[in-house]
RNA sequence: CGGGACGUGGCGCAGCUUGGUAGCGCGCAGCGUUCGGGACGCUGAGGUCGCGGGUUCAAAUCCCGCCGUCCCGACCA
């Protein structure tokens, strides 16, 4: 390609309406530019690495058995409404409702399950077709609530997404390793930096599911991982540990104390000279028109993903002051000793606690001495206590969680039955009975990835594309275009490059040469050649590596022959 | 949806407090010089100051409403 013609105008500056650095690094340098918030046009130099980025996906996909196939972006709604997702979707309004002429109510796809599944149905009707596993790659519709840093949370974005379906759950596992196999190897060829983390299934649904993060300073999602072990997870899913063999104490009589005014831990741990930890925190919640106690200790917060995930898809609410005062409870000084119509459930981290301080049921006063089973019984115990970056790991028990950044690239989902049974998604088995699908789903922001790999390998002078997913391999540059010999050599040089299957640029802009180099390091081609009237008097090309920063000689009578070895070396 | 910032030639910005001639840099066009790290000189084109309303003799500037973009939060395969 010759730069004279490529469509990449770059920007002296950074766009005034990006903040996060590959955003502002990827409108810069010519890959992407904004349309509205949230959609962007590809231009020439970003179509190229998101089609690099497709075709590992596609080809590590393929190389599990996978079989590409294009579902449509327009969808139909009336399975999304049997699936539930309808409403779901439409309550956070994350789907682009259409009309079509017959006022026919249509969407946007926002993910393909609905769309998938009954075409399995209808063409899989045996479990001797059994396991299938189809995907597509597919601009995919969201009326994201906040767009976010470019790529990374866009209205229009591309994704993979792949299903699985298997007559029972050992060849779902089966289908399900092969994907977080092919994962691993996506992820590594692009050049990021990634770890797979437990998660939450979200709207989703179903059970067992991890998601593939890249660490990166501008992402969105909290994710803790373990400093011994290969734990990791997303705080909104994190275990937290808790200690199997207790210290037990005596247990000493209970004793109400006078708190005025002490409504919060804090104050009444400073006020009774107590660790925060050996205060009984009991949060009040309710659920239709039950209330719920929570009990944890006083150093830990609710994890209110992991509470609204007990009563899914009821939801949690909070206590008005009307509530409060209608169940007779006080704020601020609620104990659990002696709740009547209230639901305990506790974390199980207060199994081991002994002698707790807790509210007494009444205004300004708390009691102490509080203790498991003798002043209070629980209904439910659970993990309901929010991960911290120092906590010790759930698996391991020896490490600490460290808390890091990072930008979701990939999701995998045992969905079991999620989706099949709803849609009534069958098959025969081998001994005639009718079973709904085990099936899977597997996705990944393909153009999140862009943003993703650009966060990671970028520096101040601009992107430094990994070889495999860069735009182009190599750029040329001509010093002077009124050198006669510069330009001969470099245009001879394009042609043999070009010839041995090496993907180059040429800038031959009438451009100074600080302009092409400039350039040539914000667009973050991996490797660049410069022919210069130096190097030919010399008999050598200047080749830099823009990685590494790396620079080497080689001789003129041997680029052609040696370059292309060279260009395989950059990382 | 709540909070904040911003919106002025293609791009990046100043001007607004204190109302009165729309400005700077880059880019773009022409001519000349220059040519290995974002050159220079001269000439030139290009702006409904986001939109609508109001105040005023007069509004980019003050007031009200709306729209758009980004950031924080809520939310989010």
């Amino acid at each position: 390609m010759r730069m004279s013609e490529l469509f990449a105008h770059t920007l002296r500056e950074p766009p005034g309406d990006e903040e996060a650095p590959s955003a502002r690094l990827l409108a810069q340098g010519a890959f992407v530019r904004k349309l509205m918030s949230g959609v962007f046009t590809m231009l020439p130099l970003g179509l190229r690495v998101l089609r690099k980025v497709e075709g590992i996906v596609r080809e590590e996909m393929d190389a599990k058995g996978a079989q590409e196939v294009r579902m449509p972006a327009i969808l139909p709604s009336e399975p999304w409404k049997i699936s539930g997702r309808w409403q779901a979707y439409a309550a956070e309004n994350l789907m682009f409702v259409l009309h079509d002429r017959h006022d026919r109510e249509l969407g946007l796809g926002p993910t393909h399950e609905e769309v998938v599944t009954p075409l399995v149905d209808a063409d899989v009707s045996s479990y001797r077709d059994l396991p299938l596993n189809l995907y597509h790659i597919q601009w995919k519709y969201r009326d994201e609530a906040r767009p976010r840093s470019g790529l990374i949370r866009a209205r229009e974005f591309l994704m993979k997404d792949a299903y699985t379906f298997d007559r029972d759950l050992d060849g779902l596992r089966v289908s399900y390793g092969k994907m977080v196999d092919a994962y691993r190897r996506i992820f590594t060829r692009c050049g990021l930096d990634f770890r797979v983390v437990e998660a939450d299934p979200g709207l989703i649904g179903g059970d067992v599911n991890h998601e593939f993060m890249a660490p990166a300073e501008v992402g969105e999602d909290l994710f803790v991982h373990c400093t011994s072990c290969d734990y990791a997870a997303n705080v909104e899913a994190a275990e937290a540990h808790w200690p199997k063999a207790p210290a037990q104490e005596e247990p000493k009589p209970m004793e109400v104390v006078p708190t005025p005014g002490r409504a919060t831990i804090e104050a009444v741990a400073d006020l009774l000279q107590v660790p925060e930890h050996r205060v009984l925190k009991c949060l009040v919640y309710k659920v239709k028109d039950e209330l719920v106690a929570v009990l944890l200790p006083g150093d830990r917060e609710v994890s209110e993903n992991k509470l609204a995930r007990l009563f899914a898809p009821e939801e949690v609410g909070m206590l008005t002051d009307a509530d409060f005062e209608k169940a007779g409870l006080a704020k601020g000084y609620i104990g659990p000793q002696g709740l009547e119509g209230v639901t305990v459930i506790a974390d199980h981290s207060i199994r081991t606690g002994a002698n707790w301080v807790a509210g007494a049921n009444e205004p300004d006063a708390h009691v102490t001495g509080v203790n498991l089973d003798r002043d209070f019984a629980v209904d439910r115990w659970e993990d309901l206590s929010g991960v911290k970056e120092g906590d010790v790991c759930p698996r391991c028990h020896e490490g600490t969680l460290m808390l890091g950044r990072s930008i979701e690239v990939g999701h995998t989902f045992q969905l079991g039955t999620r989706y099949s049974d709803p849609l009534e998604a069958t098959f025969v088995d081998e001994d005639g009975s009718e079973r709904p699908f085990l099936m899977g789903c597997y996705g990944i922001g393909v153009s999140r990835i862009i943003s993703a790999v650009v966060e990671q390998h970028l520096d101040e002078k601009g992107i430094a594309w990994p070889r495999a997913i860069a735009p182009y391999d190599v750029v040329l540059i001509p010093t002077n275009m009124d050198d006669e010999q510069v330009v001969a050599v470099a245009e001879r040089l394009y042609g043999e490059l070009t010839e041995a299957g090496i993907e180059v640029v040429i800038d031959d802009r009438d451009e100074r040469a600080g302009v092409k180099f400039t350039d040539a390091e914000l667009i973050g081609y991996p490797v660049a050649v410069v022919v210069g009237k130096r190097g030919i008097e010399a008999g050598a090309l200047e080749v830099r590596f823009r990685a590494t920063g790396d620079q080497r000689e080689v001789p003129l009578n041997d680029a052609a022959a040696a370059l292309p070895g060279l260009v395989a070396e950059a990382p």
